[in-house]
DNA sequence: TTGCAAAGTTAGATATATCTAACATATTTT
DNA sequence: AAAATATGTTAGATATATCTAACTTTGCAA
């Protein structure tokens, strides 16, 4: 059983695996905000366990138990964070620093019941994918709206940032999970996005903004309907 | 902030403190299963904090700050051990290894929130009250049932001892907070408790279980129904 | 009232997670 | 290709929470 900071670690390296499966001591530094001393010891420890790989002055890599363990600590935040916002009725803007702290609960019946009061959820409050209790990661398709052409149709499908500044933002627009959003105009100085949504509303979007919501087309056959 | 081990100590203390203020070093390190020395310097620290105060060779004292600090710790176990049996559905054998964990989780929006949702409750699945927000511990006058002279009529209000093996124990015998017994007949020998109970149910309690059971007294007059 | 056992303390070690300072290796730039 | 910069590692220190071994104090009992 990892600690909690070792969680935290695995967390971040899943996180940062996204973008690159090499990571680099400094990014892991950066993003745990630690020394790159501190993140070279870890690293040995993570690797002792079997969850990373790295030699000497190489990039470090999580092992396939490395992301299942990873996994299992996401799936514990996300199912927190739905049971907050679903359960307890926290705003989505609040939950992510709360699950932060649920998610090293060790108990597995807790999240067991979660799981169960939210019969089998498969998307966190901000459209995050919950992995499987064994360790399994789900895969999603979805894109950034700031690499979507214009003119387009796009529904918001998952927020990038779960900071509470940025949802807050997103509830003062008006703009939630589902908002079907029609692209007007991209600025090709900024990348200024002019969106219509809700039959009314009308916003502009900058670059900034466009590059944490996750969209995927509407396809004017309007077939696919899978999830939320 | 207490780090979550010295909210341990703190818990400790408090429970210490019920049967005689002055605490020694060898109590306190056999309650949290450490060392004396290891206690040593833990006291130390608890005591740097105005937690506690000890002078050498004397016995450990907790401060009326500390009495405070632990009141807020027992405080979020108990809402969260109702909060599990309440909302989530858990056994009263089952919560407490869960609050264990949840007592020291941070944020006091989620403890504010049970207690929002659980009606600010006054007592947690196993009777024992819940401390306020602002650390104070309510008092309460139950008898161990092991005290009661018979014959007598008593009612369960707490349960002293929240193990699994006590409380599934219970539930086997039928017996619950507010069930009503009748004291019978009490073994001089060995201080076995002949009961009825329930209109119809019958049952022989050892020493040992009477003395994990508090109960009032129920006045012929059938006066006092404060609570539950 | 002395002597010994129980209780408490000190000293020094260990594990985890962190730091800074100094050094080593890679990479980029000119 | 050499110099400069960025990246990574080692060494040694710190804080927390723990241990064992050895020593001190207290208090009871002979």
């Amino acid at each position: 059983m990892p600690t909690s900071i070792k969680e935290n670690y695995l967390k971040a390296l899943h996180y940062l695996s996204l973008q690159s499966s090499e990571i680099s001591v400094t990014e892991l530094g950066n993003a745990m905000d630690v020394s790159k001393p501190t993140v070279n010891v870890m690293v040995k420890n993570l690797a002792s366990k079997g969850w990373v790989v790295h030699e000497k002055y190489q990039p470090i890599r999580l092992t396939p138990e490395g992301k299942r363990a990873a996994a299992k600590v996401i799936r514990k935040h996300r199912l927190a964070e739905l049971f907050l916002y679903q359960v307890m009725g926290f705003g989505w803007e609040e939950v992510h620093a709360i699950a932060e702290e649920l998610e090293h609960v060790k108990s597995e019946y807790f999240f067991q019941r979660m799981d169960e009061m939210l019969g089998q959820p498969l998307f966190d409050p901000h459209g995050s994918p919950i992995p499987d209790a064994s360790g399994h990661m789900p895969s999603t398709h979805y894109i950034l709206l700031s690499q979507v052409a214009v003119p387009c149709k796009v529904v918001v499908k998952a927020i990038a940032d779960s900071s509470p500044e940025f949802l807050i933002y997103l509830n003062e627009k008006n703009i939630q999970l589902g908002t079907e959003l029609t692209l007007i105009h991209k600025e090709a100085f900024d990348g200024n996005l002019t969106v219509s949504f809700n039959h009314c509303d009308k916003a502009i979007l900058s670059q900034s903004v466009a590059s944490r919501l996750l969209v995927d087309s509407v396809s004017e056959t309007t077939k696919s309907k899978k999830h939320r």
